[in-house]
DNA sequence: TTGCTCCTCACGTCACGTGAGGTGGC
DNA sequence: TTGCTCCTCACGTCACGTGAGGTGGC
């Protein structure tokens, strides 16, 4: 009890010399975080003392640091240790250092995407997004494929030996097809493709009934925690624009593939028959990736 | 109308090949920003078709940008052209490069305070904060004192003359006192003070009454867009302690004072009689600063 | 017929800001 | 007595997530 406790002050006159607002000053009473020294039994006016500003100024300080009011009231609380405030302290330091790189990397998403629209002077044709994907079963067969004008033949043929095996073994509800190119690099003999399909969890049962026909046999396909994904909707011709502005958004965004298959998801159209090069599909080109 | 938009999706399987909540495609249906392409009028179920994939991609293309679903449903109108699109980029751009300066001084005074607390092996004594203060009328006098040693007689003799000044005005509703230090650096001779008290913008009327007496003058004080401020309770001797925690922080942080007053604001305890320097005291020191 | 999917409310999140409607203090 | 300050609800913010309670489809 030393003198200053008697200088007591409305919310207003306080809210004045802490620089806080009314509105604030009362969120705190009512969530606890910092009640009025004294409170008029029958007004229910609100009085703070003057000594009660080191508190508000270290609320506001852990404020200032990030840390919402819960945890502030934690911080605050007399039992807890320098050990705990320090070990709080990093683990807002570990969340702050991670948004501060969310930030920076969204920003070279808006500069990117600036860049092509003032380059090709309109909305880019397609929209690039960074996603994960999680791990799957999928149902497939791998080829060497020994030049780029066979390819349309034998993946053709390759579905054939997918579909007729998923027959065999009455697997009716299996997912969209899933085309992967294993080379590093783009090129135009000796293409190493897997064809596939997805397959949902609930068809574990009928999984073991496959039978091994012509090289098709059950995968899981790993997880890929970061890839960059382009929706192509149009003729199956045109597929490559996709790959290009996936690419361009890479390079743009600091991204590299990674050491994994690019996918090719068919969300609409089947490559079991050869069909019109015209025909409208939609598929998904996913690169996976890593940052350089 | 082409043959892919036959290929309707109930919301469930649509959530899944977008990889988005099935509650976010609700709430897109909610808002208009992404209708359905069809809504059963019996059962009221969604159906989307996967025309409506690219619609979608660049929604979250853009949310992932930063922008707001609103701002969003602006930039996917139809009527609005490639340079009204590229001047909302720019300014996100501006306003994620500000967020992303705030995050990294944030996590700057993380560190200075986790430092700090290594250090002392506790809490800091201090909470220092960065505050704007606004702009402010004051009635105050200045005078050079010659040492150190004479410095308490001095601001008692100051606080005298305002105090005399005001009475004589009839003034009755100054607020705290404000003393100013206007020397750049800290010296323990010919130091240029200023003693003041600061005014209600209701003070006006009462303001050009106000008589002439020993150098005493009205004056606005400018406002100071970054100060760094700390609250000291406790002996007015003590003071010291709260000054040093403040340039540390502003090293720790990378501020320096900005060529303005160092203030001294009363909330407690007045001047205009010596004192006991071990009477306690509630007072805030305000550093204007900029950063380096 | 039994799961599975879908539907529509309604409430919670986080830290307050903003009225509405009413009362105390100088 | 008149402004001014204070009070307590109650609602809005933003982009959904999470049940509750009920129904359609294979």
């Amino acid at each position: 009890m030393n003198s200053t406790s008697a200088q007591l002050l409305r919310i207003g006159d306080f809210s004045r010399v802490a620089q806080v607002s009314v509105p604030t000053l009362r969120h705190y009473d009512e969530i606890g975080l910092l009640l009025p020294a004294h409170i008029d039994k029958f007004t229910d006016y609100r009085h703070y003392s003057l000594d009660q500003l080191p508190r508000l100024n270290r609320i506001l300080a852990f404020k200032d640091l990030g840390f919402a009011l819960d945890e502030i009231a934690n911080l605050l609380d007399d039992d807890v240790t320098p050990e705990q405030i320090r070990g709080m302290l990093r683990l807002r330091m570990a969340d702050a250092t991670r948004q501060m790189r969310e930030e920076a990397q969204r920003l070279q998403r808006i500069e990117s995407r600036l860049r092509r629209i003032e380059q090709e002077g309109r909305a880019p044709a397609y929209d690039v997004t960074l996603k994960q994907l999680p791990q799957q079963r999928i149902v497939g067969v791998r080829r060497m494929v020994p030049t780029l004008r066979e390819m349309a033949e034998h993946r053709c043929a390759m579905y054939a030996s997918i579909y007729d095996t998923l027959r065999e073994a009455g697997v009716r509800n299996a997912g969209p097809e899933l085309m992967m190119y294993h080379n590093e690099e783009f090129i135009e003999t000796d293409i190493d493709m897997e064809a596939a399909v997805t397959l949902p969890a609930s068809a574990d049962a009928a999984i073991n009934r496959l039978p091994v026909l012509a090289g098709v046999r059950l995968n899981t396909l790993a997880a890929s925690p970061e890839t960059v994904c382009a929706v192509h909707r149009g003729a199956t011709f045109d597929v490559t624009q996709a790959i290009v502005a996936v690419f361009q958004w890479m390079a743009d965004n600091g991204y590299r593939c990674a050491h994994s298959a690019v996918r090719e998801l068919h969300h609409y159209g089947r490559e079991n028959e050869l069909i019109d090069i015209n025909a409208p599909v939609v598929l998904e080109i996913q690169v996976p990736v890593q940052r350089v």
